[in-house]
DNA sequence: CGACACATGTAACACGTTACATGATTTG
DNA sequence: CAAATCATGTAACGTGTTACATGTGTCG
């Protein structure tokens, strides 16, 4: 999802002008993904060279510029949100990419380096959890988007247990470098 | 984790070219992350300019132009490595974000959107469950992508079903308009 | 008055992505 | 020979992100 969408489908209901589509788009995500109000009104201004967002008449005495969608922005937006994300939008998480680099140069020990970060992920855990107890009464978009975060944190606790039972399987130890498993030394195919 | 930080760090065991970076970027991360090539030479060119990769003496006998790290460049990606990824990298997840949105707008009956969105994340977990049949003697990296994403589609349902929960909690109804839990109307504060 | 929130906008830069151009080498 | 692969590189564009400039309105 980028801002450009998102800001769209916030148009879906109305008018808006820029400042207002910032708190919108904080309010609708639960805080997970902070906003630069100078990003809304570029986009916006790309937005209306793709011809699908116009200005809304003049700006209001107080300088306030709405804007709206175009018919070819409504079909737009519409199709996005009715189209479920691809799933391999998902597959490119920090976690998995940047360790699996790190296993591919055995930076380190690799399961010391696994350890580690399952040391990070659970404390990431523990605090999410105690933020819920602290998100009683709090907007819905709000505890969503933490629900959302402690399955991602559980799952990636998870993936590196997976991580060391199969390292395991495959010959490596602690606190060694790694058997040359997924290491392929740098010649190609030799030419002359 | 940007494709930056990932050559850098396969440029750790030694001096690459540019191709060879591409193959390794691919072998490494388990295909989770298709790569043009032009990319690598572009991203080159950025590192080069930072100082942190230079090239490893002139090109061989078929052009092929070596780069190597510098010692910035080792220092930069050493650190990167041992430091695990922020949980609010996590959080950023096309699923989530696209929902939360859709929501805020009330783009459609909400738990309709949500269970269609079920459907199609329980289908590529379907379809991931029985790749992994497929996969018994695959590389270490392809095994260890596959699990992931597997357990990320796990948490999507499991999310989603999250969600219905406490949509119906709410007050939501199936093929139902939402009741304003989410949409703010476009008021903000009066100036006049 | 001074600080702060509201409000709009511009400029610059980084990164990701694709398309394109070019050439050597291998292989059927 | 023709096609595929190896190999390098450039140009253009899109989005995300930050920093900066500017001004109005509110409130203590």
């Amino acid at each position: 999802m980028s801002v450009r969408d998102a800001l769209l489908a916030l148009l879906l209901p109305g008018p808006r002008h820029g400042y207002q589509l910032k708190a919108e788009f904080e309010a609708a995500t639960g805080k997970g993904w902070p906003l630069n109000v100078g990003q809304v009104y570029s986009t916006l201004q790309r937005l209306e060279r793709d011809e699908l967002v116009v200005v809304d008449g003049p700006p209001d005495d107080e300088g306030r510029q709405a804007w709206k969608l175009t018919p070819a922005g409504i079909d737009s937006i519409s199709a996005w949100i009715a189209t479920p994300p691809p799933e391999t939008a998902t597959a490119r998480d920090e976690l998995s990419m940047k360790l699996l680099i790190a296993l591919a140069v055995d930076a380190s020990p690799a399961l010391d380096l696994v350890n580690e970060q399952r040391t990070a992920a659970m404390g990431d855990l523990q605090a999410l959890t105690a933020t819920k107890t602290r998100m009683a009464g709090a907007p819905l978009a709000d505890v969503l988007h933490l629900d959302r975060t402690i399955l991602l944190a559980e799952s990636q606790v998870r993936w590196l247990d997976l991580v060391e039972e199969r390292l395991l399987d495959a010959g490596w130890r602690h606190g060694a470098p790694n058997p040359g498993a997924m290491i392929n030394p740098p010649e190609m195919k030799a030419k002359s």
